[in-house]
RNA sequence: GGGUAGGUGCCCGAGUGGCUAAAGGGAGCAGACUGUAAAUCUGCCGUUUAACGACUACGGUGGUUCGAAUCCACCCCUGCCCA
């Protein structure tokens, strides 16, 4: 175990709802949940800096170990003294294992019980990366928290291949324990099951059995509707350890993180708001818009009234369409600032609110601005 | 004045007798995106209609033909070359 580089305070359980509230102490930092990792698969998140994150107040970032394995290497990067140094980045970062490209490169990828033959989808060249590698990659890379090497299927899913990938990833992740060395990394463990509630209880109880600082659930968003995600989430969470933080992967939109929230999550990331930045539109707090809808060609105002984000501090709608609409990057540097910030301020808020024993009256706000 | 290349929908541009409301871009309008193969992808895009359809359209006018953006005649305009 990693105790004296982790510890994990639960600072309160709402007594309304069961939302929760913790620290989560690592080597780089503390990090505050509920919390939104911002994801940063190549050892960046696009269009941003470390500058811009360090004035987002971000905690904790992502990247993706089999990108980096792929380019510059996790060998490379371990020359230079881990990804810390490497990206020039103080505060904790996690790496996802290659799992969900198992799950998303469905072409370029063949599953065996030994592990996963790759295509390197930009040069097709083969690579074949096991528990046992996935774990020596994310440990050259040196990131603070490291995923298991799980297999995500997708949606929908015959129960019959939901088990054998849920069995598969149980098995993977004795083999990621057993080769998982360093003591300054804590190792998640994910669950699966796919869609399937025995398998999903079953999958929480194995995983659980293992002794880990923190503990994820893999394999949602993946395309199911809301209800059947809350529903996988609703009866997953409560299985593992209550003193342990719960990380729900790949999740989401600010419903989704709300829906998360309220079911007992503390960690959630997700690509959605720098690629849709990317692609045009920003969150609000009465849903989604895009910015290069001509209803903004004259709106001096911000993205969001009152938002206090350096972009909704500076600029107007009217400024960032045109940005946008001439192809300007920095239209989606502006954006992605925005997105990241409101997700993250969402947790902020649902996390004092949690504090005060009220994330009820946060969470039901949310349902009446969206109506 | 002579020669030559051309004039196509908002723009660029393909098309040289029927399969053409007319390829393909761009622009415009709208949408998608959930552990990032994504600064990507999708739909609409002459007028009218809910739609079927109807109407108008390939510089202009006239002609050949069952049928013309495509062939013929004359005219107008533009680029380049020579005087």
């Amino acid at each position: 175990m990693n105790k004296e580089f982790f510890k994990f305070e639960l600072l309160n359980i709402c007594k309304k709802t069961g939302a929760r509230a913790g620290l989560l102490h690592t080597p780089h930092g503390v990090i505050e949940t509920p919390v939104f990792m911002p994801v940063g698969t190549n050892s960046t998140v696009k269009m941003l800096t470390n500058h811009h994150l360090k004035e987002l107040n971000a905690q904790i970032i992502l990247a993706n170990s089999f990108h980096l394995f792929l380019r510059p290497t996790d060998t490379l990067i371990k020359e230079f003294g881990g990804i810390h140094k490497w990206m020039n980045y103080d505060k904790a970062i996690l790496t996802d294992s290659g799992g969900f490209q198992v799950f998303s490169l469905t072409n370029l990828r063949d599953i065996k019980e030994d592990g996963v033959k790759f295509k390197d989808p930009k040069t097709g060249t083969e690579h074949f990366i096991s528990p046992e590698r996935s774990m020596e990659i994310q440990q050259n890379i040196g990131a603070d928290i490291i995923m298991a090497f799980d297999e995500c299927a997708p949606y929908p899913c015959s129960y019959e291949d939901a088990k054998v990938a849920m069995e598969r990833t149980h098995r993977w992740l004795e083999r990621c324990f057993k080769a998982h060395t360093k003591k300054d990394q804590a190792l998640f463990p994910i669950v699966q099951g796919a869609f399937y509630d025995d398998l999903r209880i079953e999958s929480a109880k194995v995983i659980s059995s293992f002794d880990a600082v923190g503990y994820a659930i893999g394999g949602v968003s993946v395309g199911e509707p809301t209800d059947i995600k809350n529903r996988i989430v609703e009866i997953t969470a409560p299985l593992l350890p209550v003193n342990k933080p719960r990380y729900l992967m790949g999740v989401g939109t600010p419903e989704d993180l709300l829906d998360g929230v309220i079911r007992g999550i503390d960690m959630f990331d997700c690509v959605m708001p720098t690629r849709n930045a990317r692609h045009g539109s920003f969150f609000t707090k009465k849903g989604r818009k895009i910015i290069k809808n001509k209803e903004f060609e004259k709106d001096a105002e911000p993205l969001e009234e009152g938002c206090q984000c350096w972009t909704c501090q500076n600029h107007s709608k009217a400024y960032i369409r045109h940005l946008y609409r001439v192809q300007e990057p920095t239209a989606a540097t502006l954006l992605s600032i925005h997105n990241i910030y409101f997700l993250m301020n969402l947790m902020r808020q649902a996390r004092q609110s949690i504090l005060n024993n009220e994330f009820d009256t946060l969470y039901q706000q949310w349902q009446s601005n969206l109506k």
